[in-house]
DNA sequence: ATAATAGTGTCTTTCAGACAGTATAGT
DNA sequence: ACTATACTGTCTGAAAGACACTATTAT
């Protein structure tokens, strides 16, 4: 190419002359949700355990937020690709690497760290819960599993004249044996003509820092929608199950109880029957299943 | 909070000595993919014309891919929200402003621009075609509409030891009454035990600037899902409408041919009719109908 | 009358939801 | 035998797809 532009300069010489640091720039980081759904403790010897959805936080060691949980995750280095800081993370976290994981979105807002101006692109990463180990972090760093539980609190409907805004009250609970945090969120719906915009606030944060309570739910939400319609959630269980199990993953994810007949049928072209059984349980044993890896209609 | 940090320093004094400039930052901007359905030329009085699906394009006017096709877009401003450059982009190319739009994607390879390291978060705008007023540009850029579709050429799948690799490569075609642009993405999706990874590349491009047809490739894909399942179509016809016309929208998002009666039952929860009906057409007139903003099941 | 689309009624098939009932392990 | 879960069969009702049929306008 040797075309010249209106100032007479060629593209290798525009490309020479170009200065990145005319303008300021902001920083970009990663943040990872890591989400496992693990076995709550059995009270019973008879009774199954239901599952609990959980997340990795990590208790911050040094300012701004000091003391706080925050999501996993850190500076985009400008000769790296954003997924690859992505994974990055998630390794340096959790010592895995061949999970599911995807974008979710990226917080933009000004303000969202007092530090300087920083862009997010936030990650979802799903972990099935007999791999995950969690790393020892430097000093700086604690990293737990806390469980995630999102109630709404409040709606409210305002009608305007072109249409109406929705909000809702989010309240997040995480929590552990020994620690427990919570922050409210706000979400508002703005519905005019034809035109919907979502927007989320946080109102109050006890212990959760920077904007990482909104990113929490949006990611909760993300997850319970892809639950439906994906097999997303094979991702939070081992690589033999049982449907019972899978079962209980899907009902902790989507937030209600499940028809054992229903559920069967429509997961049953996505599962493979093994040959194999549960052992020692005091009951029939249920057959172990695997993923069904060519399930999908597409893709011949 | 006086909390004192390892290096024995208070919130306030970590704040002001932090330093933002110590590494290098990569540049953040913008990319609109801009939506409308326009009605092709009526060729025939008595037949109704049928929809083409079509993007905003600029033609770049300096270096680099001077004189190539690329989305409007621009640089956020370090003391500017992301959304907020979005939505002032989108003003300063169609003068419009309330409108529908998501956030797709944020794409950061490192070498997507010649330039210097710049991460693009991408949005996704859909207009109805009767506001759209395509703005003159500065004279270094030139905008236009162009109908896009794309195409597999080829489809491809290897097996491997724990899962398998699914190729295919799209032809994206641009066009105009003068112009006609194409490029060739590869999609890959590889399959590794239950873990699901998509990547896209531009492989070949003819007239399209960076790795914009991968970008126009995902939002087309969007699109499509979201038409699925969401009123997202809506926002491609005017505030009146006929079945017609909405049906002709959903034909060409879907990229099928639908049948009236259940496309009518799917759709007439989301539909209020009015008193209106369609003038001067030389057949029977359709009744005009307006878009039900209560339509959906949540939010009381 | 004719061309062309607008719009309705109804049949079939598919699928999710509900529930009853049978099977099988350990204790 | 008893308990708790594993698993299957079948009914019902809602929704999607297919098709035939009627309605209404300008020319």
């Amino acid at each position: 190419m040797s075309k010249i532009n209106n100032q007479g300069i060629t593209e290798e010489q525009f490309l020479k002359q170009y200065n990145a640091d005319k303008y300021p720039q902001p920083s970009v980081t990663v943040d990872l949700v890591i989400f496992t759904a693990t076995s709550e403790e059995k009270i019973n010897q008879r009774k199954l355990p239901s599952k609990e959805l959980q997340i990795l936080l990590i208790e911050r060691g040094d300012h701004p937020f000091m003391g706080s949980l925050a999501l996993p995750g850190g500076f985009v280095n400008v000769g790296e690709n954003i997924e690859a800081a992505a994974y990055r993370e998630l390794k340096e976290e959790t010592n895995i690497d061949n999970i599911y994981m995807e974008q979710l979105y990226t917080w933009g807002e000004v303000n969202r760290d007092p530090r300087t101006r920083v862009i997010s692109v936030s990650y979802m990463a799903l972990v099935d819960s007999s791999i995950l180990n969690i790393q020892a972090g430097d000093d700086a760093a604690r990293a737990a599993l806390f469980s995630v539980k999102d109630t709404v609190i409040k709606e409210e409907k305002i009608n305007t004249e072109e249409g109406h805004i929705f909000s809702s009250w989010v309240r997040i609970d995480l929590s552990n044996e020994e620690e427990k945090y919570s922050a409210i969120v706000k979400k508002t719906k703005t519905v005019q003509g034809r035109t919907t915009r979502t927007d989320y606030q946080v109102e109050e944060s006890e212990g959760i820092a920077f904007d990482h309570a909104k990113i929490i739910l949006y990611s909760l939400e993300r997850l319970r929608n892809k639950a439906e319609y994906t097999d997303i959630a094979f991702s939070l269980v081992p690589e033999l199950f049982t449907l019972s199990e899978l079962q209980k993953v899907y009902e902790v994810v989507l937030g209600k109880e499940l028809l054992a007949p229903a559920f069967r049928k429509k997961i049953s072209h996505m599962v493979i029957e093994t040959n194999e059984k549960e052992k020692d349980v005091p009951r029939r044993p249920s057959t172990l299943y695997k993923f069904n890896q060519g399930w999908t209609k597409n893709g011949f």
